[in-house]
DNA sequence: GCCAACGTTGGC
DNA sequence: GCCAACGTTGGC
């Protein structure tokens, strides 16, 4: 049953946690997310999908692709509530960095849901965007 | 069920 | 340090 590929993006401070330390680290449970509508989007994520890889508050660029290794299964530092994590495996950093300003002003990657709210943590990404995105990145997977 | 108050996050 | 956006909480 091939079920098509989507593609997500994901966002944390590399003080917290980097693409570099999940390079080191090869695979991570993406662990910690307490909103609603990163939840729902952590339970459509499928073994296989790529995910982007957003530094938040020092960066603020699209830094590395991961890839969804381990689908959603409940949180295990949730002491209370319905919340799950995913298992992601670094896959390859960008060679060059997507900044935010240029999120912002490209016409493909403007409407991506990260630039429109920046503050949720895990959001969809077409699979144009992330074309885009290696485009710019120089990267190819 | 509504809304004001408050806390958190993230960008600038 | 400030502010905008968003989520949560609690009083009514």
């Amino acid at each position: 049953v091939a079920t098509k590929k989507s593609y997500w993006l994901v966002k944390q401070e590399p003080e917290d946690y980097s693409f570099a330390e999940l390079q080191k680290d090869k695979t991570t449970a993406w662990t910690g997310v307490r909103n609603f509508q990163a939840r729902n989007f952590l339970r459509a994520m499928r073994e296989g999908d790529l995910v982007l890889f957003y530094h938040s508050g020092t960066g603020k660029e699209v830094t590395g692709i991961a890839q969804v290794n381990k689908e959603a299964e409940p949180d295990p530092t949730a002491t209370e509530g319905d919340w799950c994590c995913v298992g992601i495996a670094a896959k390859k950093p960008l060679k060059v960095p997507v900044p935010l300003p240029v999120l912002k002003s490209d016409p493909i990657l403007k409407s991506m849901l990260l630039v429109r709210q920046s503050r949720l943590s895990v959001s969809p990404v077409s699979r144009e965007q992330f074309a885009r995105i290696l485009e710019l990145g120089d990267t190819r997977l």
